[in-house]
RNA sequence: GAUUCAGUAGCUCAGUCGGUAGAGCACAUCCCUUUUAAGGAUGGGGUCCUGGGUUCGAAUCCCAGCUGGAUCACCA
């Protein structure tokens, strides 16, 4: 990196770290340094009657400084927050060298910088529970300037708060935005409930192929890439579900895998390009069991994040107390229309439609209009969770037909806030049907359908040799998240969600200059007079070049020799 | 993909009618023995997103582009 790049604050600090090296303090040591304590033990536990934290010996991150002569505040920031330091001159310079004090703190140390430090716990004027300083060690310097966020009585001043640099940056946001933290620790927390959940029932956590040759389970546009040694085309998978139900084919009871999904389609708050997903299956089950068992596993996973199974989710106040309503998507739409679809032709449905100013056209069938309905009339009323239940058999290719009307199929949503959660099935395990499915699935692709599934043969090998009764459901991950912590934007609850790829903004080096004859000792400087690029300069006349750089030397007074324009005339040649 | 808003110092933001670019925090220098958004004084720091155009003159007006946000469309 050239100088010329580098803001003041930058080259200050990295002349800090040489000045540092100078003194023979290594600002990036090899040795660890133990820790024997956290900010929140002390800011919890510490009492000054018991005279405990004595010994303390700590480490983190250098968030503010306050200096005052021979005394000065610090705040350290560790994993678990933030404790007050004072350093005393004397105290941690007895001798007559006070250049640990004077030069290596008060100078050269930033913030941002890891530290450690050993000393005791105590209680200042102002009541502040801290920790005075006997020793300290340079772990780590920072060279580029953190944002500074202050906050008084919940408070925030200056909070960093560009969703595109919080994004990109995101080790940034983690450091100065501490809520920040907090939602990837309750993901995790989400995640670790429902796994203890499902091992103690005895389900087996297993991992199946991401990349694919036949991307199946869903219907959506896959990522393709290229495999050089087999010299095929693989997917990245959409979902896991064939490869879940070849386990239970291979004897397996209870199969469940946390997945990251690709798809190929559009980004906006509630779709990012990658996404992760928890899909279980499990044998001699049917949908009416698996919606007991949703429902006592989103209840379990309120309470223990929040005590409760009442969540917040904006202005709403949603309960994930089970049971759960359940309501036939027929009787949805009855309810919230008035119209009884039930029975229904594809031309009275055209009719309903019309009436429910729903835009249709020719190609829907009778699925895809009720699905139409449904989405328009009905989705957005579903706040308390509720199950919606035998959906059309048109718009469930992998779901087994109900048991009571062949049109439908046995299948579950369960809606929450508006929208969907998870999506379940008794699965269907006739080949013969299965097959059929497939076929149909085809036939909408030879249409144009670029959703519609590819026909996985082995898939169907699969269920001739015999699939027991299975009920499959699988949940949005990042969706659940965003539900349980409150946050509106998929963003927010992804560490790394996707963005463009930022532009390098091109500029020259001083050897690009140096290549075309520019002096070594005038080409940073010419990159500082403006002349951003080779073309850039070449483009202007050598008189204007003369002046305008040795102008700029005399400007900055700077001790190099001045140009003269025969030897500015050769560079634009 | 459409519409719309935004992009100015390391960060958060002002910037009037088009007339040489401002504040707070951060930073530097000096002074200062326990401060709490927190010491005081002084000072430095800018590709006003990029490229064109209009103009004597553009951060400001116009056009195009880049990046991001929001809304909508698409998306089981």
């Amino acid at each position: 990196m050239s100088i010329a790049e580098l803001s003041e604050q930058e080259i200050i600090r990295r002349n800090s770290l040489q000045e540092l090296r100078n003194m023979g303090v290594e600002p990036y040591p090899q040795a660890g340094y133990d820790v024997n304590v956290t900010t929140q033990d002390i800011r919890d536990s510490f009492d000054p009657e018991k005279g405990n934290f004595q010994q303390v010996s700590i480490a983190g991150r250098v968030m503010s400084r306050r200096i005052m002569g021979k005394a000065s505040f610090a705040e350290l920031m560790d994993e678990k927050g933030r404790i007050q330091l004072y350093f005393n001159r004397d105290e941690m310079c007895p001798g007559e060298d006070k250049s640990l004090y004077n030069e290596v703190f008060k100078k050269h140390l930033d913030i941002g910088d890891f530290i450690g430090v050993k000393g005791h716990a105590f209680i200042t004027q102002m009541g502040e529970k801290s920790i005075f300083v006997k020793e300290f060690t340079l772990l780590s310097k920072s060279l580029r300037v953190l944002p500074i966020v202050k906050e008084k009585d919940g408070v925030i001043y200056d909070a960093f708060t560009d969703a595109e640099q919080r994004y990109r940056q995101r080790y940034v946001d983690l450091v100065v935005n501490p809520q920040v933290k907090d939602v990837f620790i309750k993901r995790a927390k989400i995640i670790n409930t429902m796994r203890e959940m499902f091992n103690e029932r005895g389900y087996l956590e297993v991992e199946t192929p991401i990349l694919q040759a036949i991307p199946g389970g869903a219907a959506a546009r896959p990522f393709i890439t290229h495999h050089n040694a087999l010299n095929i085309p693989l997917y990245l998978r959409v979902a896991n579900e064939l490869y879940l139900k070849r386990l239970i084919v291979g004897g397996f009871d209870g199969v469940y895998e946390f997945a990251k999904d690709f798809r190929n389609e559009g980004m906006d708050r509630t779709h990012n390009p990658e996404f992760t997903v928890m899909e279980i299956y499990v044998a001699y089950k049917d949908y009416f069991w698996m919606m007991e068992f949703t429902e006592q596993m989103l209840e379990k996973v309120a309470m223990a994040l929040h005590g409760t199974t009442k969540v917040k989710i904006g202005e709403k106040e949603v309960d994930f107390k089970a049971p759960y309503r359940r309501l036939t998507m027929l009787d949805a739409i009855k309810e919230h229309t008035g119209i009884d679809i039930s029975g229904m032709n594809e031309d009275q449905l055209r009719n309903v439609c019309k009436d429910l100013h729903i835009e249709v056209d020719a190609t829907f069938g009778k699925g895809k209009m009720i699905d139409e309905i449904f989405g328009e009339k009905c989705e957005h009323h579903m706040i308390q969770p509720t199950f919606i239940i035998d959906y059309p058999v048109e718009m469930s290719p992998l779901c087994k037909k109900h048991r009571n009307n062949p049109e439908l199929t046995e299948r579950f949503e369960l809606m929450v806030n508006g929208k969907e959660l998870c999506n379940a099935y008794t699965e269907l395990n006739d080949p013969i049907d299965q097959l059929e499915r497939f076929q149909d699935q085809l036939k909408l692709s030879e249409k144009g359908d670029d959703e519609a599934m590819f026909i996985d043969l082995d898939f169907v090998r699969a269920l001739e040799y015999g699939m027991p009764p299975t009920s499959g459901m699988g949940i949005g991950i990042d969706r659940l998240t965003m539900f349980m912590t409150g946050q509106e934007s998929i963003q927010d609850v992804l560490f790394f969600p996707q963005m463009r790829p930022e532009k390098k903004a091109k500029t020259a080096t001083p050897e690009d200059f140096v290549k075309i004859g520019v002096p070594e000792a005038w080409a940073e400087h010419v990159i500082k007079a403006g002349y951003a690029s080779v073309e850039k300069l070449q483009e202007e006349k050598a008189t204007q070049i003369h002046q305008k750089l040795n102008g700029y030397r005399k400007k900055n007074k700077l001790e190099i020799t001045a140009l003269q324009l025969d030897e500015v005339e050769k560079w634009i040649l």
